[in-house]
DNA sequence: CATGAATGAGTCTTCATTCAT
DNA sequence: AATGAATGAAGACTCATTCAT
């Protein structure tokens, strides 16, 4: 006979570890094979669960992949130093090696070529990690505009745009992956946000 | 023994129209809905044919969507001014417009999601838009750095892609849409491309 | 921690009904209808089942009918007297008695033409209903050998080709169904068995 | 400007070689293939001929197969010596012979499974090939009972389907091409023709 | 709770046949 | 006469989901 704590619900509670097995693994097939093509038979032999138990948990295979989603968190934070060069090279280094790690452009592309059939993926995408990965970067120049290394009425979220989205543009054009891209985009922003105003307007 | 002058091919030739239609129809599909969930049957229908008749002209679903993306075109060419801003903002413009005539977002999102798949998809959209858009912001940039407007020793691929990119991260980042973007990343990268040249390196 | 009797197999169990439901309505279309004009439709109506199920058991169509061919016995072996003739005309009579049960002869014929393109279904065939057949045939003969009621050196499974095969001739030059048949083979097959030796040659 | 012989109905008259052609290809095939995997635009092709042309002159691919079939004939008679086993072997020989040529095997098996679906096609088989080589055997042996060799009485159908069942027999069981095959069986049957009478019932 | 069986809707592809040139 | 286009009817196989144990 089990003494059994009190409070706890009767029968077997369900698996932490399945769980979180089925997360990870509805997530990494998420980013190779998309959405339509991966399949619960899929993410049931990597989680090493049957798919009943996928069922038992998330009514539908949207909800699994949205579940997976909003499980999803950004790795690891870049060491906050106090240069702005350096720290934005160091984010945008660590954005790009998120990227890889998770196959984040798959992902993105799944989120996006569902936008139209299952809009919370993408809701979800940009809630959980490209939210954050601009903030991230506002944080970074916001210190800088304190400290006044760059213009006071700088557009920090053009600046954002600029940075994040120049990986996403050289990804597109095929120039993906070279270690040199973090570099060179922080000093062609910088030079923008230092140079005597005249952000909007004027030729 | 007569020789016939080399006239008409015999039998009944292929109908230019629904050639046209089956190409139309799958591309907005495609955009729509995504390789996967669009069907050869959503095709026939919207281009009023039979599945036979796709079948007959493209072997595969992957024959014809190749197709369909290979007969891509961006529209209209803006105007070439002299004045970079003035080009830089109307070919800026002009890329999203099109973007939003073709669901361009939902296209890339489809191609990239199905790159470890059918990596065809990628390669032709940037064979047909991407590489083509690049080169057109490119030239607005050469010929500005011929006129000395901006710094001989600027990184002009890396231009572009903050350009460009800007527009895909502010999408992404649910920002897109606003009529001011064009103006905004202009300004910001021609002021670091004008800006006195401490490129790479220095603080 | 407790140990759990190695009872059951979790999940539902498949249902013996179904399953050979399946395999017998295979094993009838084959033979009517032929391998490719068989349909997994058909198969699936016929023994009451969804398509899936057939699907579930056996990954393709090759391999259901592989699997129905291979369940495919021989019914009732007939009881051995002592006499070559009776037990060699009871055999026979049996044979063809079996093959009109199962349509043996559209059986034959499908495994036969599509032998370049499923070489399994004929030796299969082979293997469970030709094969243990002309052993039986070769069995009475032996024992006739044996008891010197036939010719020591008497090629056996030439007897045997010629007494089965016979029935094949008949069927084909559209004598089939005769039921003379048997004993008028057996006669013949005996005459040349006791006849005096000179099996090879001799004018 | 060309005569025209009169008589002779106006338009082009349909090319004799194209229907050869058209009817050689579908025998081929049809030995090959099997009725039913055997498709019209492989006929086309392997006759170089378009698929229309071939509706034009049969109505359906049952038409086109029966009249295939209707032309085949058994190609070449073995030369009449005046022994009879000699004989034998030469039209046994010939006919194992021709069987390989044409695929004869797949041939029946093709017929024997349309049986219920296309019953023409077995009852052509027979009577272009089948039939008259029942014939070629029977008369082998009418003439040697003309000559007192083997015995009056004897069940001559009988003998002809052991001499050509076996060879069914044999390549049913796997044992097919063997070349001492056709005097094995000869032997063995003339053995029970010459001997003395109880072809039928006796023990 | 957990599992495996069972299923219905759907998808690409093939093919005999009919049309238009 | 001959050709190639166009088509409708099928067929094998997949997959999310529901049942039974």
């Amino acid at each position: 006979m089990r003494t059994r704590k009190t409070g706890n619900p009767p029968g077997r509670s369900r698996s932490v570890e399945k769980h979180e097995a089925i997360l990870a693994a509805a997530l990494e097939l998420l980013a190779t094979h998309g959405y339509v093509r991966m399949t619960l038979d899929q993410v049931a032999t990597a989680a090493e669960v049957s798919k009943s138990t996928i069922h038992l948990r998330w009514k539908t295979k949207a909800d699994l992949v949205t579940a997976a989603l909003a499980g999803m968190r950004m790795a690891d934070m870049p060491p906050p130093s106090g240069d702005v060069r350096t720290d934005l090279v160091a984010v945008l280094a660590d954005y790009a090696a998120n990227f890889e790690r998770v196959n984040g452009m798959a992902l993105i592309g799944t989120c996006l070529a569902e936008e139209a059939h299952t809009p919370e993926l993408l809701a979800l995408l940009r809630e959980r990690t490209i939210g954050p990965r601009r903030i991230l970067v506002r944080q970074v120049l916001e210190q800088a505009r304190n400290t006044g290394e760059i213009r006071a009425d700088a557009d920090l979220e053009a600046a954002v745009s600029a940075l994040l989205g120049s990986f996403l543009a050289d990804y597109l054009a095929g120039r993906g992956g070279r270690p040199e891209w973090a570099e060179q985009v922080v000093d062609l922003t910088l030079a923008a946000l230092r140079a005597p105003g005249e952000t909007s307007g004027g030729r």
